[in-house]
DNA sequence: GTGAAAGCGCTAACAG
DNA sequence: CTGTTAGCGCTTTCAC
């Protein structure tokens, strides 16, 4: 179908090694063969073999994202900015969702089905500390999020207990002391949903109010869908709260739209506050007040350590614990004006 | 770093072949046999070097798809789909984001930097179709969109001239008359926003009204801030719509958007039709009439057509071109009612 | 500056 | 049922 290195060398009239010092320009190659080369090359509309240029070098040049999932403002910027910085490291990217699913994270991380990939970035979601230790890391990997055990991966997240507890206390200066928080994961042991849990809850108590579980609402998955479902469930109960401290925006739009719908009034009832600055909050209505992560930083550095541990012989290299900036963005959501 | 196949077999005191045979499946192995191989496949914790295989076999069993970008609502959530469904066709994905960028989009095409990829699924955003069809395919491939010159590949798309007609109608069915038109593109000859503007004029003129150029708004991005100042624009202009098409949900949010800054009120004073029938669309406020494509269908066909041509002997096989079904769906922003 | 040839890890055609 | 072996297309050490 498509020629081979070897065919272009018979037709330039020199040998395979001339060729490929052409292609590759490893080696100095006289101007005229250069040409020569060259011209076969085009006629033949030679493309070298990846495959067996894999095979030789032991590198693939592929590395590994797994997300949840691509269908999430989140997840999607996210990946699209990690395509754009390994595309600049010349690696190619292939991207894997998870579902959330534990069977499908452990299989990619065993590397189960054949060596393809020269690393992983992955952001675990249903798999456990305990699992991701036990699981030997086939190869270089690093972890987004909150899921790292000591030392077995790099890790690159933001600060979740901080972030969480700035959230809260912008509620809480604002006046506001009913604060409802959606957005917990108990049955996944979710290292994120827990400390921003524990950031909202430190915020609390600092402030002298204490938490009431009764306010704390666990969702099935980080879809508006539950957002707004969580935020009718504490607009049917006993005492309504006057602000809601959402772990991620797509929660926070949900419980927004359910305000809307049971005609609740966006900031004056209801404050709410939502994490990772999607850019849907930027023109919802009203705008939406936010925990902006670095997420640009986060693709940089994901990228960074990864190339370390490609690049690096020594396969003892500590593992790195990156703490990403962060900054509170607020918007319409918790003033009164639009402020975009 | 990792055992090979030669080693399991040294280990098993087995030969190449049988190892080979185990892992594979592709011969009959006796019990006692395949008992001993496997023991040693997972004592030296052996995975199999998938650039071998595809230096062998002459496939990768990957696939390429190539998105302006994966940020972006409508693409994350195709991306997503796609890539479930070469899931289930045991291939993996490799995107490349284009960002509408011809040389990146060409590169693509002529295969540039080696062959990888079994087949590509594109979407094409800034080649144009003269471009398309000179730039030889090197690879079974699939378009998604309206870019597709003749016979050179497979293509997959909705109708979208009868889609715009049947959201202009729409709208007319309300009574509006003001109709304004958001999403044109005339730098780039893109096909999509040609004939969503041209289905959009269709639908006036059967009704009787005469299009007006000053309310054909361009656009230099798909994103929501270029619906916000398209709409910025029809609000300072002589005369206000009283409808608005935007040729994507994203603008049409953005549109919605600036109408709300401006306190120009949604559906009463302006009825917004968007399309893609992307997620933010059912929890916007008011949420958003939309026309909706059947991205499922989109990726499963996109796939079965780009498993023809690379399982299929036969290169001749004429291109296809699949339309597929879409529907209006109406919700709050061109009828009372929040309907979901 | 260029050629010859070995071999990356795997599969499959050919023996036995 | 299993062993032997020849490449897939490329890079690279060793010669010239």
């Amino acid at each position: 179908m498509s020629s081979s290195l070897k065919e272009v060398a018979a037709r330039a009239g020199v040998s395979a090694r001339t060729v490929s010092n052409v292609v590759n320009g490893s080696a100095r190659v006289s101007a005229q063969t250069r040409q020569r080369v060259q011209e076969a090359i085009d006629e033949l509309g030679y493309r070298p073999n990846l495959a067996a240029r894999s095979l030789r070098a032991g590198r693939t040049g592929i590395i590994g994202l797994a997300i949840p999932e691509l269908h999430s403002p989140y997840f999607g910027e996210l990946a699209g900015l990690l395509v754009d910085e390994a595309r600049r490291r010349s690696w190619t990217v292939i991207i894997d969702q998870t579902h959330g699913d534990a069977e499908a994270e452990r299989r990619l991380l065993t590397g189960d089905g054949g060596r393809v990939m020269d690393g992983l970035i992955i952001s675990p979601w249903a798999l456990e500390a305990q699992d991701l230790a036990t699981t030997a890391p086939s190869l270089p990997m690093v972890l987004l999020g909150e899921r790292s055990p000591q030392g077995m991966a790099d890790r690159v997240a933001v600060d979740n207990v901080a972030a969480a507890d700035e959230a809260t206390t912008h509620l809480l200066t604002l006046g506001r002391r009913r604060i409802a928080a959606i957005g917990l994961q108990p049955h996944l042991q979710n290292g994120t949903a827990e400390q921003r849990a524990e950031g909202y809850r430190r915020a609390l108590r600092r402030a002298g109010v204490r938490p009431r579980p009764e306010w704390e609402r666990a969702v099935g998955s980080l879809h508006r869908r539950e957002g707004a479902r969580a935020m009718a469930e504490l607009l049917d109960g006993g005492t309504a709260p006057d602000a809601v401290f959402a772990f991620t925006d797509e929660l926070a739009l949900g419980a927004m739209h359910m305000a809307h719908t049971r005609g609740v009034r966006v900031p004056e009832e209801l404050a709410i506050v939502g994490f990772d600055d999607i850019e849907d909050g930027r023109f919802s209505h009203p705008t939406l007040t936010t925990v902006s992560p670095d997420k640009r930083q986060i693709a940089a550095r994901a990228l960074q350590c990864l190339a370390d541990r490609i690049y690096s012989p020594d396969n003892e290299v500590p593992a790195s614990d990156l703490t990403i900036p962060h900054r509170l963005v607020v918007r319409g959501s918790t003033s009164g004006t639009q402020a975009h």
